[in-house]
DNA sequence: TTAGGGTTAG
């Protein structure tokens, strides 16, 4: 051990090491640990104990170590592990499980693998801990389908039975990805095996509030509202009741959605079942009303939720501050940040990414730019996030140049290998004028081996569009559907418009054709520009029937529309 | 083992 490192253990042992001698010796360290309420008790416990002799049993050392664990300081629990092993703590199956699992939750499922490795170098048969550990971390890093081959390889091989936190892991995972179908098909497999005269494991493996919660949730975010409302009544069925998750999640589907009616008759509904909102529930409401503009109505829930004993967090603060922004009224948004810090509650990335685009939004770069200063100087750490929300605001600021020079500082991180970046940047440069850097970028980003999606090839069209790049516009076209990437609406729409804009009307019908086949329809500002080359008898009437077609119901009694015939 | 806020096309 290192001068620093001791003389560090000896400046954090100070305080605690007193108490601890007073009260306690190390045979009753259950007790100790049972007292620690925070990380630094922890550590300062953690160092006292490796310097006693002979060192503490591992059980002890365990109990620590699940300790911190479960204050989700995974980071200094994983070295805490790492400690017990230089200490030559003999590491079990329980705390090499932590171990895992501290790995597991920090994006660093890698290792959790590596871990399991040594489980099967030093005979200790994994278990089932272990194994929903692991599953959770693939799902958390979006790897689900190395999820799934694993989940069906502890069953095929019977490497573990597996419990309701594997079942519920994994349907966390499918219903995160919309596979709602197989979510669904899990929790019949559970309900089958439950069924089975014989159950190998002592328990059944029965779905719980945690299993329907993944469910619903899954359900409504991808709107599936008919699905979502017979879980709920099949869950009722089991004798389950919805807790205060449940239901703020079908709170937050409906704000997600705009309908906050609906949201708050959900909301009645919990009160009246006993059940109380809480600042989430709250928090979702707010953003419901943010979404719809409706800023008076989200600033009154906003003072309500301290008159229901609630305390607005972070969260609360940056949903309405992201309000404001939306609805470009800076000054409150400003006042909101403020606000949050003379309460005590530091911002997040988040609300420092919000903040920023908000100030890009009414052209006040210089203040975004400073705003990214103090995010640093107060040790928030700009994300991938932020980063879009910064090329974006420059663009949109005329400031191209400075987006471009940033991202070409950023270099070839992963930061750069989003698509969502090349799209930004793609975007800003063709409404900047600059298609010929939109057009080195997106051959770019196919030479880096990223696959372009949709909004790729529609803000590339559109910036061939607008330099009257039809022919170009028309290849990038037809080139979708043969790289998998079928146009969608915009895609369309886009087209449409870049076409009448540059009298270019040899591929209209065919288009308005090919939006009517798919089920697409016409948006307000494409229609008012078919309505102008119409009423200006640039374009054949033969053509109307089928733009009849494309007229989509709720525009029809619009009043600005209706005087084209 | 479950829930909430910020990024890209029209």
């Amino acid at each position: 051990m290192n001068l620093a490192n001791s003389l560090l253990i000896k400046f954090r042992g100070n305080f605690i090491t007193k108490s601890f001698l007073l009260h306690s010796n190390f045979s009753t360290n259950r007790s100790m640990v049972d007292k620690i309420t925070n990380l630094n008790d922890a550590l300062n416990l953690f160092d006292e104990m490796s310097h006693t002799r002979p060192l503490p049993s591992i059980v002890q050392f365990t109990q620590l170590l699940h300790l911190v664990t479960k204050m989700k300081h995974f980071s200094s629990s994983l070295h805490l592990f790492n400690q017990m092993c230089s200490l030559g703590v003999p590491v079990d199956k329980y705390s090499i499980s932590i171990a895992i699992k501290c790995c597991c939750q920090l994006y660093r499922t890698k290792d959790g693998f590596a871990l399991l490795g040594c489980c099967f170098r030093r005979a200790i048969p994994p278990n089932v801990y272990i194994f929903s550990a692991l599953l959770d971390g693939l799902v958390l890093e979006d790897r689900i389908l190395e999820a799934e081959i694993l989940f069906k390889k502890l069953i095929k091989q019977n490497l573990c039975e597996p419990s309701v936190v594997t079942y519920n892991t994994m349907i966390k995972g499918l219903c995160k990805f919309g596979y709602n179908v197989t979510a669904v098909a899990l929790l019949r497999l559970m309900e089958q095996k439950n069924c089975q005269p014989k159950m190998v494991s002592d328990k059944g493996i029965l779905p719980n509030v945690i299993t329907y919660n993944s469910l619903i949730c899954g359900l409504c975010k991808f709107g599936r509202w008919d699905e979502a409302s017979k879980m709920l009544k099949q869950m009722e069925d089991d004798n389950i009741s919805p807790n205060v998750k449940t239901f703020t999640a079908l709170v937050d589907a409906f704000c997600k959605e705009g309908k906050v009616k609906e949201a708050e008759a959900v909301i009645n509904i919990m009160i009246e079942r006993g059940k109380v909102p809480n600042i989430v529930t709250y928090n979702s409401l707010i953003d419901g009303y943010c979404l719809r503009g409706e800023m008076i109505k989200a600033r009154e829930i906003f003072d309500s939720i301290t008159l229901r004993g609630l305390v607005p967090d972070v969260v609360t603060y940056s949903s309405l501050l992201n309000g404001y922004c939306k609805n470009l009224n800076i000054e409150k948004a400003e006042e909101m940040f403020h606000e949050m810090t003379v309460k005590g509650l530091k911002p997040d990335v988040v609300t420092y990414s919000t903040m920023i685009q908000g100030f890009f939004q009414v052209g006040r770069c210089v203040a975004a730019r400073r705003l990214v200063d103090e995010m640093h100087a107060q040790g928030q750490i700009p994300d991938q996030c932020t980063y879009g929300i910064v090329l974006d605001g420059l663009c949109n600021n005329h400031l191209v140049e400075d987006a471009l020079s940033l991202f070409y500082l950023v270099g070839n991180s992963k930061l750069n290998s989003d698509i969502a970046v090349y799209n930004i940047l793609i975007d800003g440069a063709g409404k900047n004028g600059k298609v010929e850097v939109a057009r080195i970028l997106f051959q770019g980003l196919i030479d880096k081996g990223l696959q372009p999606d949709v909004r790729t090839y529609n803000v590339m069209i559109s910036g061939f569009c607008r330099e009257g790049q039809l022919g170009e516009a028309k290849l990038l076209f037809l080139k979708m559907e043969e790289s998998g990437c079928p146009p969608n609406d915009v895609t369309y729409r886009v087209l449409l418009q870049g076409y009448l804009k540059n009298r270019h009307y040899d591929d209209v019908e065919m288009l308005l054709q090919e939006m009517d086949d798919r089920g697409y329809s016409l948006d307000a500002s494409t229609l008012s520009l078919f309505i102008d080359h119409i009423a200006a008898g640039l374009l054949d009437r033969s053509m109307l029937k089928l733009f009849g077609k494309l007229v989509p119901k709720e525009l029809l009694n619009d009043p600005s529309l209706c005087d084209w015939e």
